[in-house]
RNA sequence: GGGCGGUUAGCUCAGUGGUUAGAGCGCUUGCUUCACACGCAAGAGGUCACAAGUUCAAGUCUUGUACCGCCCA
């Protein structure tokens, strides 16, 4: 074995091995409950960046985790076609080339579309692959298959036949430069300091009277239907029911009153532009005010503007300021900060405008959603969000589902020239169904791509069809992915997964946290923060990258990716390999027998199997509860700071001395078993290491041909062992305090000091460790006391007084005394301080009375405990004192 | 405007009421010790943002305040 870990030569031939040998696909077991995680489909714009590594680093030790445990485990990977975002990258594809969509034609554009959609899905494949992804990729989807399209159309006409898909005239958010309708989601509100222009609007009749309008956005003037007051403003009453001529237009409109109107805004009259504005589109529905459309899809101004035909929305307005300016009606300006929406793919302006789309009605399906979360029978963790999710639900708006573009799901409906009646069928109808005309146009448009993806966790089965992977599969087990998809996404999953299916699509939400750089930030391509997952792989190693992507997190909460973290992971792993070398190595010669015999064992061996028991009850708990990031902290420190700090340096003394019996039987399980505890986190390295191990290992020792297919361990309860741990933990307070004494006193490394040990009762269990304690405090000799008074009262002595024992090191004459005593004094304070405030806690009746008797008791011992070492400090004083 | 989160060592973060609050990185000191310098050993470093409360017991629960960030409108 090489002396380093070097993860860029065994990652990708265990890959291999395991896609090979078949391991990702689940077998189905009737007589099991499977582990099922449908992963999120990454869009096909390019390639994985470190959020997508989150997401597969996550569930693969989910799935690797429950895989181990013997449960039927499905991790079903697709790509999503992501309408809008992929259409937008091809579309600047072409303009490299000097083209538009436009010019190719839909047909032949569509057909760069999934050319572009192949290469990506071969990247994202090989990225997820690079990551060590154990997903099923018999059963890859993609967003466009056919099986999901048929999914997409058949819950199209299922909605719309029970009436809640209808198409109908409302306010939607258009986006000019996709030129597309948007859904609310998909605008990003951003303050800006814009100007609050007042305006006056000359009275129809009545000379020189008006009334003061305020408006950001002078332009919508063109399309305005009414001013309005609130009907209890007396400032207005006179004006109600009376007419204003429309300044640059020369329209007449009326003053009406609504309650919509706050009286605090402005001047308390407002303009009505229901063609330009959600609230005032409401208000005209109330009023029956007429609706003007003033805007061409690209936002120039139509023929409703009049003189302004033709100009850019933006430049109109300045062109309606000046005129106003110079029929002396604009009032004045005012800076004013306010919220306007961006198209969140964009960041172009949107413009709020009344068209004819696609709606989800989804306040009916909202209900059933809110119910499953309300009930329990959806978990979100962290729990939060579950209140983000209920606000969410409970005040959920109509869902425009149109989109104007080309790449995605083509509305399945059909529109007859001769007739006029649609056709809404899952199949392409021959011939209009109300009148049997041929003359049938389907709808140009297709579908927000988000309504596929609600789709995703039955579409991906089989759903519409009831095929076996539904029936088994369904509902799937976890659903993990990131909270900024919250709303977008597992929101609508759990409604139309109730809707299709009549059940939850997962019982459990997991939601983590987004990646941030050094600085904070989130990571995006605008920024160009990004840190390419495979540059970090090829630099780090994949379970580096692993390590650093899941340890010290928490769910829902951002993490800052920095090199530091890399490099903890990559020195981790080379910890790992290390010690599994030094196992290797130690076997060579031997070969033998690996059968751990409980009575022979030593201290040490019962000290660390008990250990080990612990840290396996530990991690699994928290893996049961998501907590992976404490997890994997938990098993790092184990393997480091007891397995290879101590148990290993143990281990090189008997091996070196070849007395009987052997640390390897124990050795080799704590690092196996290790291994597979670690595993799901880092699957190379421990693949690697364990083929290394049973390489060298009898053919009996392990018949499984990779650690992937080897059970996750289980605590074993009768390792438990707490005199071992209460004896080691003397042992190495002792090995603890010489090696401090050393560092304090500046003895020459290679130099032996002397040292006596006391340790009462634990005495007999100590004095096997003598040589433990010579080689690795490079103390010598070491000798045991009688009793306390054996310490020899010469002044040149370092007594260190420790919770179990006491070590006495003769220091020639470098001891300085006066700093000694001080040294001494400085502890007992300490330590009467800890005394005195344990034993108030222990005649407190209250807490005697009300603390359980477990935590009483705990305290107990411990007064107990440092009563006793207290009084040992205090005669080591009176040394000094003599 | 409403909601959520954060504030813990120099930095980045864990800490799911019960010892003397932890880790990684950084820092100081000493080590080419026969698994590992991607390492070993020893160490310094904390009013757990602030205030009040609940509790036998609060970094952890409640309320308020401040600052930072996010979501929704």
């Amino acid at each position: 074995m090489p002396k380093a870990y070097e993860p860029q030569k065994v990652e990708q031939k265990w890959y291999k091995f395991w896609l090979d040998k078949g391991y990702f696909a689940p077998k189905i077991d009737p007589k099991k409950k499977p582990f099922v995680i449908i992963m999120p489909p990454p869009n096909v714009t390019g390639e994985l960046h470190i959020g997508h590594a989150l997401t597969a680093t996550l569930e693969d030790i989910m799935v690797r985790w429950h895989r181990m445990r013997g449960e039927p485990t499905l991790w079903l990977p697709g790509v999503d076609h992501a309408g809008i975002a992929a259409q937008v990258v091809v579309e600047q594809l072409l303009a490299g080339e000097g083209l538009d969509r436009h010019k190719l034609g839909r047909e032949k554009f569509i057909e760069r579309m999934w050319q572009w959609a192949a290469e990506c899905r071969q990247t994202i494949a090989e990225q997820h692959q690079r990551l060590g992804a154990s997903c099923d990729w018999s059963r890859e989807r993609f967003t466009l298959d056919e099986g999901p399209s048929r999914a997409v159309r058949t819950a199209f006409v299922r909605l719309y036949d029970k009436g809640l898909i209808y198409r109908g005239e409302r306010i939607i958010n258009w986006c000019p430069r996709c030129a597309t309708a948007l859904s609310d989601l998909e605008v990003d509100h951003k303050d800006i300091q814009g100007y609050l222009y007042y305006v006056r609007y000359p009275l129809a009749e009545g000379d020189k009277e008006f009334i003061t309008v305020a408006t950001t956005r002078p332009e919508t003037i063109l399309g305005d239907t009414a001013v309005a007051v609130n009907p209890k403003d007396k400032r207005f009453k006179a004006m109600l029911g009376k007419k204003v001529v429309l300044p640059a237009v020369n329209r007449e409109i009326p003053i009406i009153a609504d309650e919509a109107v706050d009286p605090d805004f402005g001047t308390g009259a407002v303009k009505i532009t229901p063609a330009h504005d959600p609230v005032d589109f409401d208000i005209a529905q109330r009023q029956g005010l007429p609706l003007v459309n003033i805007l061409n899809p690209d936002v120039t101004m139509n023929e409703n503007a009049g003189p302004y035909t033709g100009l850019d929305r933006f430049d109109c307005r300045q062109a309606i300021l000046a005129d106003l300016e110079k029929d002396g009606l604009l009032v004045k300006i005012e800076p004013y900060t306010h919220s306007v929406g961006h198209c969140q793919r964009c960041q172009v302006i949107i413009e709020p405008l009344a068209s004819k789309q696609w709606f989800i009605n989804t306040q009916p399906l909202a209900q059933a959603a809110i119910k499953a979360v309300t009930s329990e029978r959806i978990a979100i963790i962290p729990s939060r969000f579950t209140k983000v999710y209920l606000n969410w639900m409970e005040n959920i708006r109509d869902w425009c589902i149109s989109r104007q573009l080309w790449w995605g799901h083509r509305i399945p409906v059909w529109y007859c020239q001769g007739c006029g009646e649609l056709t809404v069928a899952v199949d392409e109808p021959k011939a209009c169904r109300h009148c049997g005309s041929a003359n049938v146009e389907q709808d140009p448009d297709v579908l927000d791509t988000w309504f596929s993806s609600a789709l995703w966790t039955h579409s991906t089965l089989g759903w519409p069809d009831d095929t076996q992977d539904l029936r088994y599969f369904y509902p799937t087990t976890v659903m993990e992915t990131g909270y900024d998809i919250l709303f977008f996404w597992v929101a609508r999953m759990i409604m139309m997964g109730l809707e299709d299916t009549g059940d939850i699509p997962f019982s459990t939400v997991y939601l983590h946290g987004l990646l941030r750089d050094e600085k904070g930030e989130k990571m995006s391509k605008v920024r160009g923060n990004v840190l390419d997952p495979l540059d970090t792989i090829d630099k780090y190693g994949t379970d580096a990258l692993r390590f650093a992507l899941t340890t010290d997190i928490s769910p829902g909460n951002d993490i800052k990716m920095t090199a530091p973290r890399l490099e903890a992971g990559r020195n981790f792993a080379n910890k790992l390999w290390n010690a599994t070398r030094f196992v290797v190595r130690s076997l060579e010669p031997e070969g033998a027998d690996m059968e751990i015999r409980r009575g022979e064992l030593l201290v040490e061996d019962r000290w660390i199997l008990s250990r080990l028991s612990g840290i396996v009850a530990t991690a699994t708990r928290l893996m049961d509860n998501f907590q992976f990031g404490e997890a994997l902290r938990q098993l790092h420190d184990f393997l480091w700071g007891e397995f290879c700090d101590w148990y290993i340096e143990l281990a090189k003394i008997r091996l070196l001395s070849k007395e009987a019996p052997s640390p390897l039987p124990v050795l080799v399980h704590v690092l196996e078993t290790s291994l597979r505890l670690l595993h799901p986190f880092m699957p190379f390295v421990t693949e690697e290491l364990w083929q290394n191990l049973k390489r060298r290992l009898p053919s009996d020792w392990q018949k499984l041909e990779s650690i992937m297919l080897a059970a996750y361990p289980e605590a074993d309860e009768k390792a438990a062992d707490p005199t071992a741990e209460r004896v080691m933990g003397a042992v190495i307070e002792i090995i603890h305090s010489i090696r401090n004494a050393r560092a304090q006193y500046r003895v020459d490394s290679t130099r032996w000091i002397e040292a006596q040990v006391y340790a009462g009762e634990l005495t007999p269990a100590i004095v096997p460790y003598s040589p433990a304690i010579q080689t690795l405090a490079r103390a010598r000799p070491v000798t045991f006391l009688e009793s306390r008074e054996e310490a020899p009262p010469s002044e040149n002595v370092l007594a260190l007084v420790l919770k179990e024992a006491e070590v006495v090191i003769p220091m020639e004459s470098m001891v300085d005394l006066e700093a000694e005593r001080e040294r001494l004094e400085k502890e007992i304070g300490q330590s009467q301080a800890e005394v005195a405030r344990l034993e108030a806690r222990l005649k407190d009746k209250a807490f005697l009375t009300k603390a359980p008797p477990s935590v009483v008791d705990k305290e107990r011992d411990k007064l107990a405990e440092r009563k006793d070492k207290l009084e040992r400090l205090k005669q080591q004083l009176t040394r000094f004192q003599a």
